[in-house]
DNA sequence: ACGCGCGATGTTGACGTCAACATCGACGGC
DNA sequence: GCCGTCGATGTTGACGTCAACATCGCGCGT
């Protein structure tokens, strides 16, 4: 329990109350000082700002929240920070609802059991928010069954249409598409994948729209290779794509694990992009300097964030719901990583 | 605002007395059953907890800490989630903070200007928050000045000794002597080092060990090449680096630095580890895969963010304060970027 | 048969804030 | 000089929860 003064009660902050005698006015008068309302008096304004900075008062944000119910915060479920995507979905959704006004509750899954996101969704219904960003990939969501709170306003980062909340996420659908037809476009005879998780519905949208593209330009679709985001699956993937000759353009899912490919490609003597061309997807900062510097596909992060918690808040005021889900467009980025087909 | 009912009052969950009429109880049976006490009988807790489940009951956490006094909640200060400490630190906190039944108040600092630390510091003031980790660099703090609530318990993570707050953090000092003396004992006459920026305190620490690990073996200390952290910076500190012949050893202040120099190295035709050997530091998991792979040293991020949690989480409730700083052991990685001294 | 103890449940009030309403005094128009 | 107006300030109560205290009834010991 928290630490206790001499005569036992809890160490508690200042109240209005304290100020307000100190500076001989009403809490009222306080009240209105700290919310910046303007029909106070100067004099007494300055009085009692004085108090308050003597005695430290800072307001007592559970009452406020009581009183106006509403707790200016949203909480941001998220699974682990590991991955490159969701830390700067993360970091924009930050600073759109510090810029909006509202305080972010992060809410981790503690681990892949569904019982972990179960608990983390039960631990939000217990927490001061006022509405939910998810986060985690959806096929996790799936399985935990949607057991968030009834009534509280979510919004779900993430490529399914398949929920009952608002989507924001990249369009992940032009992105590969993109990656794809540069690749094609370099006269390569046709483009190998090495896909996410089969489990994520954004590794699911790359792989249909990478395959897509491919039959829609008329080209052979070969085997698709899955990691699961990190650098070390990529490598193992790699490591079979390198030895096959045919190979010679691969559009790697993220650039992490189009790192671990690129690394792959150097152990088995293979050039890029003289013998083989990479696209990544993402840009990560450090993509501009992998070897060679990386050919990706730009995600707006951004801009994902900022719609999400766009989208919330007008969920949360206005109790509206269910727009078409919301895809922000991504772009390629060329850097050396890809060039023309060998031979061509 | 928030959305109203057809009355025009403001939409907000049932609470206990709605549960309790329900139920045909109390409003204090139904806070028993809420928390779990053990002195309700089995039939009431069972039409209780039904009564809850009809109505969607959870528990306002504003109440709940304006009548306990605590909000059972940290403030973690942030500045952007690009690095990858931070993040991983980050990641560590918020685990640890849950599992000890305290929830995350992120606090983004928007920029880089003093004026949005201090934005930042007050409005974590207003923030439901029984307790604060800061995140961000000192200097940017020093210069802020601490104008955080008195009487906030405090917790920052960096490596000066300078603050009145307790500080945990990696142990810059043993981790950039393990680096140094792993080059020199594969027979580099003297290690090149490139630093983080000035103004972090880690970086100085870094930088300020390696020079003493030097010094004690009786070698030159080079010019130091500063970056920012960024592999960009690395990348142009690298082309400087990589032209003088003399530079056969290199430890660099982190791995995302690390990569930018491998890359201008490589542009440079050195060999790596043959010409140059690299060391960098944090052992971020993309590290593994880098061409050639980095050998690096590793941070023990999930033990700084779990101490952190606790001594924040004792000064909250003892009011206990000012021990020891605490230093996490770092560790060396030997991977494929490090190799004897050319021509030895 | 009486009372004591104990477990189950109910009642009251306080946590800090702020909207709504009440009050008070000064000033201007007639 | 009287009243109406308006701006500054004060008073009251309610938001939802839970500790402290009060009550009630049942079983058991003597």
């Amino acid at each position: 329990m928290p630490a206790e003064d001499s005569a036992g009660r809890r160490r508690r902050g200042p109240s209005m109350a304290d100020v307000a005698r100190l500076a001989g006015v009403s809490g009222q008068t306080v009240s209105r000082v700290a919310n910046d309302r303007n029909n106070v008096d100067a004099v007494t304004r300055d009085r009692v700002q004085a108090a308050m900075r003597q005695l430290g008062y800072r307001p007592n944000s559970a009452a406020r929240a009581l009183r106006n119910g509403e707790y200016r915060s949203i909480g941001v479920i998220v699974f682990e920070l590991h991955s490159f995507g969701t830390t700067r979905t993360l970091d924009a959704i930050a600073t759109a609802a510090t810029i909006s006004g509202y305080a972010i509750n992060l809410v981790p899954v503690l681990d892949v059991t569904q019982s972990a996101v179960t608990s983390a969704f039960s631990r939000l219904g217990e927490q001061a928010v006022d509405g939910v960003i998810i986060l985690i990939e959806a096929h996790t969501l799936d399985e935990a069954g949607v057991r968030l709170p009834h009534g509280l306003p979510v919004v779900v980062v993430d490529s399914s249409a398949h929920y009952d909340y608002p989507i924001v996420d990249t369009d992940q659908r032009q992105g590969a598409r993109l990656a794809t037809e540069h690749l094609l476009g370099l006269g390569h005879a046709t483009v190998w994948h090495l896909g996410g998780p089969p489990t994520s519905f954004a590794a699911d949208r790359r792989r249909r729209s990478w395959e897509a593209t491919l039959l829609d330009h008329g080209r052979e679709v070969p085997p698709v290779f899955d990691g699961d985001w990190t650098a070390t699956s990529g490598y193992e993937a790699g490591r079979q794509l390198a030895v096959n000759a045919e190979v010679t353009a691969v559009f790697v899912a993220n650039d992490q694990m189009a790192l671990g490919l690129l690394r792959a490609l150097h152990e088995h003597g293979r050039d890029v992009p003289g013998d083989v061309s990479v696209v990544g997807f993402d840009d990560m900062e450090e993509a501009a300097h992998f070897w060679p510097p990386l050919t990706t596909i730009r995600q707006n992060f951004v801009d994902v964030g900022r719609l999400s918690v766009d989208a919330l808040i007008r969920e949360i005021h206005a109790g509206e719901h269910h727009h078409e889900p919301v895809a922000v467009a991504a772009k390629l980025v060329h850097r050396s990583s890809t060039g023309p087909a060998p031979g061509r």
